[in-house]
DNA sequence: ATAATTTAGTGTGACCAAAACACTTGTAAT
DNA sequence: ATTACAAGTGTTTTGGTCACACTAAATTAT
């Protein structure tokens, strides 16, 4: 069993095949194999209302017709697993523009009634007061966000999925900055830390909390607590009946949207 | 939107379907929807010869026909994911019994030449001493042991589902104990820290290292760190030319097995 | 037999992060 | 003026991480 290494051939460049390739491909016929059906499911959640939330559609047709579902569907052939959950997302929701990131796929032979589903299944985070009005799709008769501490009998075992995210969501806080897109541009301090209080589901304390964000600014994981991650801004908010509050900024929010590592 | 609880049925239950379900699955054909083909890739790793090993094999077909790749298959209609990649994992290289767990889903369009193949991939490892020898199954000529840092060229984009399982692992090190998995069921505190710097690809300190496994034993993530993982045994290794050696072993290291959590 | 070699095994002090804990200040409403 | 409310801020204790060096036991070479 050596260590030897091939003649030089990319893996990526599929343009030059060799002819014992070319002459498999020529021959190649997909329908041979039977072969699973395979969905993506996405767990959206936001925080709205002192409570963490997640967007369920109602199931238009059969199996599970009329029970709430998480948003997804199938895959199309020459869309990328991710593209097809913000497109499933958009289509029976409206949602768009989110953080997403691959959860679990899930693959039980008895999820699906009808025949052999696998669904990937992605995490996403959206800041409550960025969607205005949900649209339900033309596979869903309605779309809204539950309290995940008081959801509906769930379609398939989409409860499972979402309790795997939630947990996922919970773990993630503790090392990640993905709260931030939990909050709006300009946010205060507070706000944050409510994002945490809720998702953990317990009181933090205020001095400690912000002792820490200020710790993780300078720490050793680049990746997940990029520097200067905070800009305190000038703007200040005008308190209620108390004093005005300074707001802050996540710098490089874009960037951070577009894909959770998930190492 | 409000939150509205179904009528009871509970969603494991497929036995009985209301009407307009068992209607839609009696008119229900799978052939209606094109569908992608659906893989297992397994990333094996093993620590030997002071080095991070992982198990490839050799194509005996086209595309990438004679190209080493990841241990991997179609997944069959009737199967659990994971049963998959125990199953293609045996088929093509005779290994089995290992510990497993997901590790992400690729699915880009194009990454497969033949047609639309969306992967689910496995991260597995096994004790060095305990695979003997390899078989080469059906689809594979040759199966064999590469350093993660003398890797051949690979099929498919194997390289890169490689790095992402190395670096997992990498991180897995830090907070869980799978690196147990790696070593033999009796084994010195020494052979297990050789575990940790191989990966890690770098030398710590021997006390530090003993005492943070202490200090594990008593942490705070049962699940990750369950309470008296380390036994220590009244049994010894004669050293080389130098005393014996204490011997350990790691508590409930069957249970270990089964199934990593991943959140 | 003596010396040299090799690895096992063990403790302390400095530093840093986490957690517990309370008061002052500015504003609005009364 | 008094009250109500949330913002903002610092210290102490505890526990983990890290850097660091010597002795003991056995074998090998002389």
């Amino acid at each position: 069993m050596s260590n030897q290494t091939q003649t030089a051939q990319n893996s990526a460049d599929h343009q030059e095949l060799p002819p014992a390739e070319k002459e498999f491909l020529a021959n190649y016929n997909p329908a041979d194999y039977e072969r699973p059906s395979v969905t993506v499911d996405i767990v959206i959640f936001t925080v709205r209302d002192n409570d963490l939330k997640v967007l369920l559609v109602k199931r238009r047709f059969a199996p599970f017709q009329g029970y709430w579902a998480l948003p997804g569907g199938f895959v199309k052939m020459n869309e990328s697993l991710e593209a097809s959950a913000m497109r499933e997302l958009k289509d029976e929701t409206g949602v768009e523009n989110v953080y997403i990131e691959q959860l679990y796929t899930f693959g039980d032979p008895q999820r699906d009634p009808r025949t052999r589903v696998i669904t990937v299944t992605y995490l996403a985070l959206v800041e409550g007061q960025q969607i205005k009005t949900l649209q339900a799709g033309s596979d869903a008769s309605e779309a809204g966000w539950f309290s995940v501490y008081q959801l509906p009998e769930l379609a398939f075992d989409h409860h499972y999925i979402l309790d795997y995210a939630h947990k996922r969501l919970r773990a993630k806080l503790e090392y990640t900055n993905v709260a931030f897109q939990l909050v709006p541009e300009k946010f205060t301090l507070t706000e944050l830390q409510r994002i945490y209080e809720i998702i953990w589901n317990q009181k933090l304390d205020k001095r400690n909390f912000r002792k820490r964000l200020s710790i993780r600014e300078r720490s050793a994981y680049p990746e997940a607590n990029p520097h200067q991650m905070l800009e305190e801004l000038e703007e200040t908010r005008p308190g209620g009946n108390f004093g005005p509050t300074k707001l802050y900024r996540f710098i490089d929010r874009v960037e951070r949207i577009v894909r959770g590592i998930g190492v």
